[in-house]
DNA sequence: CGCAGGTGGCAG
DNA sequence: CATCGCTGCCACCTGCG
């Protein structure tokens, strides 16, 4: 027996990301020896992403040790190593590797029996039913464990940590192929790799080959008086000296060799001259000198920018005789590592913003330092995450400034050449550059251990984030206190009717409770008066979770990075975290909560609690409350809360503020407005950063405070903030706020909705198989919080983020994110679950499905949504699956019958699953099916769980391809031979729209997968956008307009935009690029510019009217 | 119109 | 050595029937 997806002949077009994808999903065959063929189409062709690897820097480690001495002792702050620097790698920001492969399909060709694919929908269905009696190899004696030892009882601890995939029975011959196989031993995965790199061996040695063959070839042609200037002097005590300088204009000498307009291959020539001379003049210099200085800066690739201090023949000389390579000429392919500056121009910072900008004592400090330090505390701009958004907003000023005022642009440092065009669209590696792609992919990455690519990652990981045990703690406190108040509420609601009498609110809150803490715990125990304080990890790059006010004082905060933190208090203490200590605590603080006799105790963190104290006040003043509260936590705990109290959430949290540090206050009723006056808008809880930034973009005020939000009226909030965020604001200007903290008011409102795993730190991977197993592990965890919560869920939601393609490839914080764009799938079991094995199958499909690249991954979610208890009654309405349980699983689905029960639908009422928003009740409507559609609920689910996962993720993709498949597409492609639009813009999309068959295949990746333009998927609109229009700013001013490479890459978006039907997508570019282009008209650009608008409005006006009509 | 999925934002 | 950038919920937007 053999399970046969369908063969490459449906599938023959060349677009090797889809067949990437859609090998990967259904290009199988055969139970098991399936799996081999499949992850053969996903990883054995060699593709251009492969290569990519970080280099790790070299370097010797002088350890400094952070801690804090006992005592009163302050720590100065200790020079870092700095993160290990990679070359630039950025992989081709629209991915269509086809280009670099052309014809050279991702598609198996092997004949793949095609006995699945061939079969209509109900042959499929048939064939899936009779899986579970027929094939007795699926059925293996383990088989039975979803039914028995995992579902009679919960599964033990070490259930849990297995791997879900080996849960399953498989055939050994699966081992090395699954593509969710857990690797149980080193030898395995040995032979894994040794496997793979066969398989890829081939052509990635020709490719490398051929780079070395480029640069030595380029090397020879090397300007031989330039080579000799350098030797010529080899008794100049300062050698560097007779360097040429290192950037030239560009028509320098030479040039008139070159084909007119040619600069870029100049420059490349220019910067392999300089490359070979930089490397004799280090020979030369060892040699004399008989010393050989540390490679600091191996790996780097360093360009100077401006006036400097030291000089730029200076710092040359530093890098190069310290392994870096010096840049003369910033070129297109973003392939500098770092540029060193002392100050930019508006213009430079926008050009420059997607390097490490450094000051030129990065340079001068690591050589000093003998090691390579932290290039974040060097930082020119700031231009990481959490910094980036007042980085564009700055970016954006700037070039408003630059649009008033012409000249100011030319004002520019002359030292650079120019380099405005490549560096705005153009961010291809450049073949040539040396990347010195490691042949051993693991060995490159010596700090994998750290990564979560180790299996034991995630629960380090845990173990040590403040903001996980944040959450945590949070979550556990919530469910405790709804549980305590749910058992109490059948004594309580008889006693108390409900009144709508005045609340009494208090808001109770540690100072500084870490850093407080970890003062107290710090032996012998600090004084959190007397020294600046921190509780955080690491230096530079790690985050200050907590800082007392003596810090404080001095302009640090919360969630500031040390780095930035010791600029502002050089002496600052920091201690490590305690989060026994912490939960602890708090456990003493909610302790004397319970005490008192309360209306409620809504927990907003592990050190912070609402409290209802209405009843209280009768015979009570709040004052003595919270006085007695005060005195009660210091005596236990020996840490200081500070007590808010108004008359509803909202005031007390501002009297919180108010009272801080070690204090309280109550706000009156009566003196509401004075009291809010001048608070700012920023202030109110719920105005971050994005709403105060959008409220003084639009209003052109800065830092606004509450008597002037009152003159705004509510319908002009609303109209900036949408209906609920503007009223809020509006009653919040007045102190009005209605939340209520009763639980018993609502407890449905306080109970888990939804259970998310988030992990963005520490995510690097170097394939799908790496990202799969991580998901599996990921589920396994998520099984473990279901567990621990009681409950099931029927939807999963997973939500990448992808590095930013502007954005280095390691950012400043060590294995941090960095900038981001985030994309997320989500999708329905049709059951609600807690199997490891179905959330992992269903997370690595929705991974697939999105389509990314798993190297370019930095962050991932996973979240289970529409959560029920277990065992509970669900809402039936819900599950768009329906469950044939003719005969009764014994199991834990036993425990839930009436799940199982309510499952029993009869197939008829439901419609077809491709229709996911319709809901069983609007079934009546007598719609003309199109004949051949996929019944899912024609699928016994019962056989189909007795199979092993790996058989269900198989069928599972084939429905969905199917389903798929037998969706009507909406949208026609315009019909290219009409239109000639192909032969007027020669692009890899032209191929692409002209074989009509893409469009089936694309069906099979997410659709935003499909369409980005410099790797800012399509959904990103406004971003493409702007960097359009930044674009065009930066080359409005060269009388040769932008680089063709640009102009055709920018064509290659609006023809895409054509063809998926995005006519309006199209119009609104075209349009906003219009005007900015009118108000440039004197400009040197301004007639290539014009050109391009013209010819994208004629492929327009060359559209039929037909093709538009239907379009729209 | 309501609904669902996707995205963004916020708090600690 | 770095470093541990989580997590739940609300609101908004868009596209769909
Ligand atoms: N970005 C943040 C914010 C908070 N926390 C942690 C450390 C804090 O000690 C604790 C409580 O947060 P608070 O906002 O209450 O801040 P503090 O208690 O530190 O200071 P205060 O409440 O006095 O302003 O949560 C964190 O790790 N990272």
């Amino acid at each position: 027996m053999v399970l046969t997806s369908s063969s490459a002949q449906d599938w023959s077009i060349d677009d090797s990301e889809v067949g990437r994808l859609l090998n990967s999903l259904s290009g199988r065959k055969g139970g098991e020896e399936v799996k081999e063929e499949a992850r053969e189409g996903v990883r054995g062709e060699p593709s251009e992403e492969d290569k990519e690897e970080a280099h790790e820097e070299d370097y010797s480690s002088t350890d400094v040790d952070e801690s804090v001495i006992a005592g009163s002792q302050i720590e100065v702050p200790s020079s870092q190593v700095d993160v290990p620097s990679s070359q630039i790698e950025d992989s081709p920001p629209i991915k269509t590797a086809s280009q670099a492969a052309p014809g050279t399909s991702f598609f198996k060709t092997s004949g793949a029996t095609d006995e699945w694919g061939s079969m209509n929908n109900s042959e499929f269905i048939a064939f899936v039913n009779r899986l579970g009696s027929t094939n007795s190899q699926f059925k293996k004696p383990q088989s039975s464990y979803m039914a028995t030892q995992k579902d009679i009882q919960p599964p033990s601890p070490e259930e849990l940590t297995d791997d879900d995939e080996a849960e399953v029975p498989k055939p050994p011959t699966s081992m090395l192929t699954t593509s969710s196989f857990g690797f149980n031993t080193s030898d395995e995965r040995d032979i894994f790799n040794q496997l793979e790199k066969e398989r890829g061996k081939g052509s990635e040695g020709d490719n490398s080959l051929d780079n070395h063959q480029d640069s030595q070839a380029a090397a020879k042609n090397a300007d031989p008086d330039i080579l000799a200037t350098s030797t010529a002097n080899p008794t100049t005590p300062f050698p560097v000296a007779t360097l040429p300088p290192p950037s030239l204009p560009p028509m320098d000498v030479g040039s008139q060799e070159l084909e007119f307009g040619d600069y870029e291959t100049y420059f490349r020539n220019k910067q392999l001259k300089q490359q070979n001379q930089d490397e004799e003049y280090v020979d030369f210099v060892s040699k004399a000198r008989n010393v050989s200085y540390p490679k600091i800066f191996k790996d780097c690739v360093i360009y100077v920018n401006g006036k400097t201090h030291p000089d730029i023949s200076q710092l040359h000389k530093m890098i190069i005789l310290h392994g870096g390579r010096f840049l003369a000429y910033l070129g297109a392919k973003g392939n500098a590592t770092h540029i060193i500056a002392e100050n930019l121009t508006p213009r430079k910072r926008i050009e420059f913003r997607n390097y490490k900008v450094v000051k030129p004592e990065w340079i001068v400090q690591s050589i000093e330092a003998g090691k390579i330090l932290p290039w974040g505390d060097f930082m020119l701009i700031n231009m990481d995450y959490g910094q980036k958004k007042l980085e564009f907003r700055r970016a954006a000023e700037s070039k408003e400034v630059e649009v008033s005022k012409a000249e100011a642009k030319q004002v520019e440092d002359d030292n650079a050449p120019p380099l405005s065009p490549p560096s705005q669209l153009s961010q291809f590696t450049d073949p040539e550059e040396p990347l010195e792609t490691s042949p051993e992919d693991e060995v490159a990455d010596d700090y994998g251990h750290l990564t979560a690519k180790d299996p034991l990652f995630l629960d380090k990981f845990f173990a040590k984030s403040r903001l996980h045990h944040l959450s945590s703690w949070k979550m556990d406190l919530r469910s405790k206190f709804l549980q305590r108040a749910v058992e109490t509420l059948r004594a309580r609601r008889s006693e108390k009717p409900k009144t709508t009498q005045q609340k009494v609110v208090i808001h109770v809150d540690f100072d500084c409770f870490f850093a407080t803490v970890s003062a107290l715990k710090h032996d012998p125990p600090l004084d959190i008066n007397k020294y600046p304080l921190c509780v955080t990890h690491g230096s530079s790059g790690s985050d200050v979770a907590s800082c007392n006010y003596v810090a404080r004082s001095k302009g640090c905060k919360n969630g500031m990075w040390l780095g930035q933190a010791r600029k502002l208090c050089p002496n600052l203490i920091c201690l490590p975290y305690n989060f026994d200590a912490y939960e602890n605590i708090s456990q003493q603080f909610y302790g004397i909560l319970l005490s008192l006799d309360l209306d409620s105790i809504l927990p907003v963190s592990v050190d912070e609690a609402l409290l209802d104290v209405t009843s209280l006040c009768e015979t009570e003043e709040p004052i003595a409350i919270m006085t007695s509260i005060r005195s009660n936590v210091f005596e236990k705990t020996g840490c200081s809360v500070s007590c808010g109290c108004g008359s509803n959430v909202l005031l007390a949290k501002l009297a919180l503020r108010r009272a801080k540090p070690d204090g309280i206050y109550t706000v009156d009723d009566a003196d509401i407005l004075s009291f809010t006056a001048n608070l700012k808008f920023r202030d109110l809880p719920g105005i971050g950063y994005s709403i105060n930034a959008k409220l003084e973009k639009e209003l052109h005020v800065k830092n606004m405070a509450i008597d002037r939000l009152r003159e705004l009226s509510q319908s002009k909030l609303i109209s900036l903030f949408g209906v609920k965020t503007g009223t809020t604001i509006y009653e919040y200007a007045r102190g009005i706020d209605h939340t209520s903290i009763d639980i018993l008011e609502d407890p449905e409102k306080f109970t888990r909705k939804s259970l998310s795993i988030d992990v963005n730190w520490g995510i690097r991977f170097d394939d799908d198989l790496q990202v799969e197993d991580f998901l599996s592990r990921l589920s396994q965890v998520m099984v473990k919080r279901l567990i621990e919560t009681g409950m099931v869920g029927s939807s999963l939601t997973l939500k990448l983020a992808m590095r930013h393609p502007d954005a280095p490839i390691e950012p400043a914080k060590f294995l941090g994110m960095g900038d981001c764009l985030f994309v997320s799938k989500s999708s329905k079991f049709g059951i609600s679950t807690r199997e490891a094995g179905m959330i992992s199958s269903e997370l690595k499909y929705l991974w697939r499905i999105l389509g990314e690249d798993a190297k370019e991954l930095r962050g991932v979610s996973i979240t289970m949504n529409k959560l029920v208890q277990e065992g509970k009654k669900e809402d039936i309405n819900q599950l768009k699956l329906p469950w044939k349980a003719d005969k009764q699983v014994q199991g834990k689905e036993e425990n839930n019958s009436p799940i199982i029960k309510r499952l029993r639908v009869s197939p008829k009422k439901v419609p077809a699953v491709h229709l996911p928003a319709s809901s069983p009740q609007l079934v009546p409507q007598p719609v003309p099916q199109p004949p051949p559609l996929l019944e899912r609920d024609q699928i016994n689910w019962d056989v189909f769980k007795e199979l092993p996962m790996e058989i269900q993720l198989e069928i599972k993709q084939e429905l969905r391809r199917r389903e798929l498949q037998s969706t009507p597409r909406k949208r026609r492609i315009i019909n290219r031979q009409q239109n000639d639009i192909g032969i007027m813009l020669e692009s890899p999309t032209k191929r692409r729209i002209l074989n009509r068959e893409v469009t089936i295949t694309e069906k099979l990746i997410d659709s935003r997968a499909r369409l980005r333009f410099q790797g800012i998927p399509i959904t990103k609109f406004d971003t493409i956008k702007e960097k359009l229009l930044e674009w065009m700013d930066c080359t409005i001013d060269d009388s040769n307009g932008p680089l063709e490479v640009d102009i055709e890459m920018f064509n290659d978006l609006m023809l895409k935009l054509l063809d998926v039907g995005e006519l309006l997508k199209y119009l609104d570019i075209l349009n906003m690029m219009e005007i900015r282009l009118d108000v440039r008209k004197d400009r040197q650009g301004y007639d290539k510019w014009h050109r391009i608008m013209d010819q994208l409005k004629d492929i327009f006006g060359e559209l039929s009217s037909k093709d538009i009509e239907f379009l729209f």
